[in-house]
DNA sequence: TCATTAAATTAACCTCGGTTAATTATCTTT
DNA sequence: AAAGATAATTAACCGAGGTTAATTTAATGA
């Protein structure tokens, strides 16, 4: 059951007051292609609301390997759930694939609010709920498909990201080299 | 912050009335050692405490091979996240790999108890919080990792269960298979 | 204890994907 | 339009893991 629909942080169903401590505390930033929002190890205690643009989260390997964990695309809430729940540095990076405009605000506020309002708390409920969901189906798909599979399945499902992201990219996501996917795509 | 920590449903911070109301709602059942307590496709409404033993969540995919989402063992919560959230059949089966002993109540049950209770709501907020976590924690892993390296992951973190798991379990936990699994343990 | 079944190991063969490097296509930018 | 950079493709080689099947080891039961 759906209480509101995310358009922004000032959306929330709040009171007055609350909505000004919000304004207050939400900053709008722009990102130019290819900036990196955070650093993987940096503490990210801010949740983004993407107003427009696309960003991938990705982690870096020692061996300076790098692999998407999602794609957040214009209209999404992200954030760094182990940096919020362990106070640690972020695992991944955010790095921005088209110019962006995102609103920030700490998390403590929403935290806050959440305890404040129980609409916000179901809210809270329902957006993990489904975090949990969708990374359950990714379990899914990497254990039960191929690469190809993942592939056909992505593109299926996704085909206004495809348009929008790189090749090498998509490869990443899928978890496999941009050449192998290049060859996947010219396997008859 | 944990309110408090989960002993069985019977456990929850709620009045004596509801307390009455759960315990009239749950059911202790027993299951012998590679019983399916629920098949892949039925509608799973229910949700489950572990008192005592283990149990696999597994997929089986069409061409007859099986994969496993996770082992819960004694002291754990679950139920299938996608048949609560959507109504449909279960993605996966539930299969006794011990001797089990199990609490079981129907999802509606908890939902109504959530909705009253803010001790409740934070906590299923939590657990969902920690699901999400644990889940995009497996993500970085198939991602990032060899199959070598979750194998070695998985033993330093979980010796416990490694003992009590069969090593063809173990493999198709970490998306390889048994012979697989064998041949990594005796690579020098 | 022996017999039977299940689990784990090993071998031989093959496919898919990683790696390096070269080549071609596609974008940018001036 | 030409030049330079970036992205995608292709080739050759290698290794990890899948597959089938045989063998050994361990567990279970009468």
């Amino acid at each position: 059951m759906k209480i509101f629909s995310l358009s922004g942080f000032e959306k929330f169903p709040i009171s007055v007051s609350d909505n000004v401590l919000v304004k207050q505390s939400v900053k709008v930033l722009r990102f130019n292609k290819n900036d990196t929002i955070t650093h993987q190890g940096e503490v990210c205690s801010d949740i983004y609301f993407m107003r427009t643009g696309l960003v991938k989260l990705s982690y870096s390997t020692l061996e300076g390997k790098e692999f998407i964990k999602s794609f957040i695309r214009d209209g999404e809430m992200f954030g760094s759930l182990y940096s919020h729940l362990t106070g640690g540095g972020s695992t991944f990076s955010i790095v921005a694939l088209e110019d962006i405009e995102v609103e920030v605000m700490p998390f403590s506020i929403l935290q806050g609010l959440i305890e404040k309002y129980p609409a916000l708390q179901q809210f809270a409920l329902s957006f993990f709920q489904q975090l949990a969901l969708k990374k359950e189906i990714r379990e899914y798909e990497f254990l039960c498909l191929s690469a190809q599979e993942r592939y056909e399945k992505f593109c299926q499902k996704n085909p206004e990201i495809v348009e929008r992201i790189k090749q090498a990219d998509l490869a990443l996501y899928l978890g496999v080299t941009p050449i192998a996917l290049s060859r996947m795509k010219h396997r008859q």
